[in-house]
DNA sequence: TTCTCCCTTGATAAATAATAACATTAAAAC
DNA sequence: GTTTTAATGTTATTATTTATCAAGGGAGAA
């Protein structure tokens, strides 16, 4: 049974002639089940047991892609990826990260902050992408 | 001639005993004195003139000393290390990135924007340490 | 002063994370 | 079917960060 996201994805390169390779399908499936954000060796010890003789630059190519189209999101501070938790497709995330239990939540806000987005606009910057995590202590551990 | 921020530093370690020692200050002074973040490693050639046999942990603890007391942040998305800008010595920190010249400018709003608190406080998360980190194209490149 | 405690650095090594370069394969286009 | 293009396979290397333990050195106690 696919993820929503799996469908998107895999809808997303039929519509747009991208190849839906085997560690592609693999490295997003195993993204978009599992709560917790995943490192890139977390997921070649995952692969092993599908891929024989994985190696870190086929993970990380696939990565790559999906970062690429907005399916996936690096979380910079951890060395992690997580998937597109709200199926936005957006270009940027928030992140909470419980600094104790390690909990991670993906805000849903698909905008950047609007005092942001003024003094961009001030300063003629035209945003991609980007990346808020904040880190501190969660209802559940405080 | 030291910079203001340098300054502040050292009121700082007397004012509170911490120790003010040669790695400290040497790498302290090489972040504040230039304009574009530095790498790890970037320090660790700059510091070789001046520490013989330098090497990484004793700049990464020199880092980590600067990074616990809010002088230096650590741009997550570059793996790199630049002065607090505005002398603020505040938990969090905006950069916005571009990614065609490689300039970083670190906004100097202090506090989270409203719309992210107001999310935080919704759901009582205590935040300790941010980093909004924006990538796009800045008004001279494009 | 001398001793001791504690924090910091020195030094060696290793773990973790990411990329370069080139060969091979396989789907898509012609 | 052949060519073209894009992806993967493979080997190796580079980049970044941390662990561990020994040694040094300043601040306060005896």
């Amino acid at each position: 049974m696919k993820t929503n996201i799996e469908k998107k994805a895999f809808e997303f390169c039929t519509a747009n002639k991208e190849r839906l390779t085997l560690p592609r399908q693999l490295v997003l499936k195993i993204i978009a089940r599992n709560k917790k954000p995943l490192k890139a060796y977390d997921l070649i010890d995952k692969l092993r047991s599908r891929l024989v003789n994985i190696k870190p630059p086929t993970v990380y190519r696939a990565l790559d892609f999906w970062q690429k189209h907005n399916f996936i999101h690096r979380i910079e501070s951890l060395n992690a990826f997580c998937i597109c938790s709200a199926d936005h497709l957006h270009k940027g995330a928030q992140f909470i990260i419980c600094n104790s239990c390690g909990e991670v939540v993906e805000s849903d806000s698909c905008n950047l902050p609007k005092i942001i987005d003024e003094f961009l606009k001030k300063n003629t910057f035209k945003p991609l992408k980007w990346n808020i995590e904040i880190n501190g202590i969660c209802q559940n551990c405080n």
